[in-house]
DNA sequence: CACACTTGATTTCGTTTCGATACTAATATT
DNA sequence: AATATTAGTATCGAAACGAAATCAAGTGTG
């Protein structure tokens, strides 16, 4: 009986499948699929991870690639480096009005439009099933996996205070649902969704 | 307000993040992630849909680099080359006994031990999503889906009978569960899933 | 039948990505 | 103060990519 071995090696395929298709430069588009990642992640990431390191990480490549890469978003106008405020190596980079205006024709909204047209349940299930996969992933690889505040262990926020206890320091507004490269998930509250019951996990 | 857009992006980058993660290279292995994708397509699809141009619409890229992708692999005697029966033109790639050893080493079997250690719930939501997900896109795209007889709209198979309209003829038993070119979702059908309820499909 | 059109596969070109390596500069550690 | 580590960049060769051209074989239309 190989039903599940097969059923999951088609789960895993069509993964990659999607994640590909997906991503892709298509239709013309003036960026090519890793230069969309690219933005896509410093559209999304916080304050302190939107840096040349951690957009490898996130991409799964080396620094010297990403550096490449950003060097081509800056040519185009698309990123601007700012220098980071403790350590003077560091570097931050962010959207530029052009940036933004072109994150507007990103092709990954296809596959935003068909994630919103699926069945509700499907999309929790998915919301719950993928970060688990991410973790487990970089659990074995031995890399480090990206999340937002409301995921993390090093949060703690109610109603109008949100801490982070990684930087030991209150969290921005605007950096509350952004990625972080601190993210360290928190294994007791995973399975409380966004949109689900707050009392009731399940 | 802006709470299910946002989680819609996080399940769409998600899903880009874990399929080039998963996908990848890595670990110092012999292939690079394409020639991984190109080995699993070989390995999976079903006799007539072994060919370059079916492995080009699969990996979403030009026929010229699934050319130069198969052409790499066949000189590292991973694939072999076969005249095709009907057409003088088409190409079936098989792999080679060489080909079958190496896909023992394949890195998606982190992706796949970490989707069999999930929940049973989401994996079978998983099974669900993911091939709407993959449909909804290439209806959007204009492109080719993949999939496997058991849900596909030309297959009529009972307990003892394997039918395919599309070919019309019997569909061989090594054939059944693999990934097809000419598949087409059946769209009655698709909710119906292996350890759900037993319907009428066994 | 002749002709245009399509399809399957391959090759070539220039660009981009990639991993690996080497390098500078700033920070940590000892 | 000497050493190690980290952030970022540059460079190299190999691979992948999209685009275009080519060739052979099949399909259509008149």
């Amino acid at each position: 009986m190989t039903d599940i071995a097969t059923d999951t090696e088609e789960i895993a395929e069509l993964l990659v499948y999607l994640g590909r298709a997906a991503r892709g430069t298509d239709a013309g588009s003036d960026l090519t699929a890793s230069q969309w990642t690219a933005m896509r992640f410093f559209a999304r990431a916080n304050r302190l991870s939107r840096t040349p390191s951690a957009f490898a990480s996130f991409h799964a490549t080396t620094r010297g690639t990403a550096s490449q890469i950003i060097k081509s978003l800056m040519q185009r106008d698309y990123l601007v480096r700012h220098e980071a405020l403790g350590d003077r190596r560091s570097v931050r980079l962010d959207l530029t009005s052009n940036g933004q205006t072109v994150m507007r024709h990103d092709p990954l909204r296809d596959l935003t439009g068909a994630i919103d047209r699926l069945e509700g349940g499907l999309r929790t299930a998915l919301r719950q099933a993928l970060p688990a996969l991410a973790g487990e992933l970089a659990k074995i690889r031995g890399t480090v996996v990206f999340g937002t505040c409301g995921d993390c262990r090093h949060f703690s926020g109610g109603g109008t205070t949100s801490y982070c206890a990684c930087v030991a320091a209150e969290v921005a507004p605007s950096d509350l649902g952004r990625l972080c490269i601190n993210f360290a998930a928190n294994l007791d509250r995973k399975l409380v969704l966004p949109g689900a019951d707050p009392r009731k996990t399940s």
